[in-house]
DNA sequence: ACATCCTACCGTCAGCAGAC
DNA sequence: GTCTGCTGACGGTAGGATGT
């Protein structure tokens, strides 16, 4: 399979696959300008897209919350307009653009299907994006070829261990770094809001408790004056 | 039924502060 | 200097309420 493609700076090249045993984590690439997908070997755990609770409005329904959870996580990442174009490359070498708004719903519709993206930016030329089945790997990463037809070129991104980390090592581990750091930071904004959440609702119930207060001090103010004013007539 | 607005929630980014 | 966690800002989605 041959797929060519033009665009402007090429930027670099990053096949990546999605290891998702368990948990959501997709490799992707929100700078790059384009974003391919390849569907095989389905198998997955992505929820059904039939549940349209919004997260929170049933707190008492924490399977629901949590499946809920991985539905919105799946539909932001594919979602994700820093993302750029993302395109599904089919069986017979056939490219299809998925609009944003499909792109969830795309993936569920290959039940779990482990995600091969590659990110390229060519600055004036055509490159060709070539996998060789023959090199792939199992379990991991298959064997990919770029090549520039203007200088005719190739290098092979078969991602075998080597005594220098590869360039496509250096880009997944950069990449695997980066999905860390975002997965931490998703974290830590969630537990954010809701420390803010709950400090908020305690600033609420002490307005309520200190106006309670105000109002009972001025009502016993005022009985007091009109105490001392029958006293003094 | 459809459009629009509002609210709640989310993920990401950027900037900051503290730890090492 | 680098790393890490926290948090405000931003832009996005979904669901509910309301108007037409």
């Amino acid at each position: 399979m041959v797929n060519k493609f033009s665009a402007k700076h090429f930027f670099f090249f990053l096949v990546s696959y999605s290891r998702y045993n368990q948990n959501l984590s997709f490799d992707f690439f929100p700078q790059s300008p384009l974003v391919f997908c390849k569907e095989e070997n389905t198998k997955g755990v992505l929820p059904d897209s039939s549940t349209s609770t919004r997260l929170g409005d049933s707190p008492n329904n924490e399977d629901a919350k949590q499946k809920l959870d991985v539905e919105t996580s799946a539909r932001n990442i594919f979602n994700n307009n820093n993302a750029g174009p993302f395109i599904s490359v089919n069986q017979g070498g056939g490219v299809q653009f998925i609009p944003c708004q499909q792109r969830y719903d795309t993936f569920t519709s290959w039940p779990g299907s482990p995600i091969m993206q590659y990110a390229v930016h060519s600055s004036n030329g055509t490159y060709i994006v070539s996998e060789d089945k023959g090199q792939a790997t199992t379990g991991g990463m298959s064997a990919y070829q770029i090549s520039s037809p203007a200088s005719g070129h190739s290098q092979a991104m078969d991602g075998s261990p080597g005594s220098l980390p590869s360039p496509q090592q250096l880009t997944e581990e950069a990449s695997r770094k980066r999905e860390l750091r975002l997965m931490k930071n998703r974290e830590a904004a969630r537990e954010c809001r809701r420390k803010k959440k709950e400090y908020v609702k305690c600033l609420e119930n002490r307005v309520a408790v200190l106006e309670k207060q105000n109002k009972t001090l001025i009502e016993e103010l005022k009985a007091l004056k009109d105490l001392y004013c029958h006293k003094t007539e």
